[in-house]
DNA sequence: GAATAGTTTAACTTTATAGTTAAATAGTGA
DNA sequence: TCACTATTTAACTATAAAGTTAAACTATTC
């Protein structure tokens, strides 16, 4: 029993970790059907028998960092939606709390991506209460504005999806976009970087009528 | 020599093409890691061994699907981006052309998008020459534009990304946006269908100033 | 009716990968 | 010192998938 409490032993206090940021890197890059176990143990540094050890299967290892990368997503960018700020200071705050974790991990938003087309199950039940919350929120802000004539009328979920797009497609499709821009990886990078005081520029003119 | 002419034999004229279509779907849904060639098999209704008589590996067939996949999306919407249209018209041709093709392969955005990841230099040399015309002309109408003072000023980069994310986003990340917007999947293809009219609306909202 | 291209069948080889096992080693705390 | 946990090593099994092969069958064309 206590698999492994405080009372460490040994060297390589914190494996487990190493082995959750080995599996990261390879998962976000390959996605599951192209990650081989091997390389997870080669990037920690040990062999499969300890990698088995901790995570008794690869599914069980996908799952840790799966979740990982959604908890690390969403629970951001939810709380400043729900939060009672201005729709513009929502805006400003989720392009903010998006860039900021998106930043560090690049891959990681075309990871979610893929791996919920594979199974587009997989999160719903984590997010189905904030979700509802936010788009009720949101599409009463809407509301609100266009009644007064500030705002053209739209619907909650076509904002969130132009909000999204503009913050992740550009990550999600790195790849082919480096093609399309014919930006080096660091011409690309500050392209992106840009785009982290545009876009909240950009969605205030789409919304707003006076703007 | 002359593996397969116009003198046909036996039933099944297309079978290449009924094998392609297959390959198709199995590739788009799944991706290369994700495929099996006995499910492409079955799905064209045949078997591994001719699978492979009529294409020799997982790699050609793979190719074949990934060079129609670029050739199917790419050409229609380069046409448009490089008439001499001006700046809204050409995203007006652009966005129909682009909900044309993917509307009919919904699947086909986040494929490439998927597979450029996983190796980015594939279609470089595909668009090479059409991109640079592409970008200069582009640039030069959004400059000329910002000029008269009826743009504002943008980089031809970001203009493009803009309109690449709000219309190949919803696609490419359906399987997690279904999850966010609360949606059913004949729901979501209404708010898809919806954007066909919006973006060109959204994006003269993004660079146009008196509008 | 013989030659040929397309197709099937089913068994086969090869390879890659996930996962297992057992034995040895080494530090830790009781 | 003993028990325990972490770790390595290396060989192992099991499985799934790619790819091969040979033999037979089937229309078509000449």
């Amino acid at each position: 029993m206590m698999r492994k409490a405080m009372n460490r032993v040994h060297q390589e206090p914190e494996t487990e970790r190493r082995i959750l940021c080995s599996a990261e890197k390879v998962f976000y890059r390959q996605g599951y059907d192209g990650a081989r176990m091997q390389e997870i143990a080669d990037e920690a540094g040990i062999n499969k028998a300890l990698l088995h050890y901790y995570f008794r299967s690869k599914d069980r290892l996908f799952d840790a960092v799966f979740s990982d990368a959604v908890l690390r997503l969403v629970p951001p960018v939810f709380a400043v939606m729900n939060s009672d700020s201005a729709l513009m200071d929502k805006v400003r705050g989720f392009v903010d709390a998006y860039f900021s974790t998106v930043s560090q991990n690049p891959f990681l938003p075309g990871f979610v991506v893929h791996e919920m087309h594979r199974n587009p199950s997989r999160f719903s039940e984590i997010i189905k209460e904030s979700r509802l919350l936010m788009l009720e929120g949101l599409q009463h802000q809407l509301d609100e504005g266009a009644a007064n004539g500030e705002l053209i009328p739209m619907q909650a979920e076509q904002f969130i999806l132009n909000l999204l797009s503009l913050c992740a497609f550009p990550f999600v499709a790195a790849g082919a976009m480096q093609s399309v821009s014919g930006k080096n990886d660091a011409e690309y990078q500050q392209l992106l970087e840009e785009r982290r005081e545009l876009i909240p520029q950009w969605m205030s003119r789409l919304v707003e009528c006076g703007a």
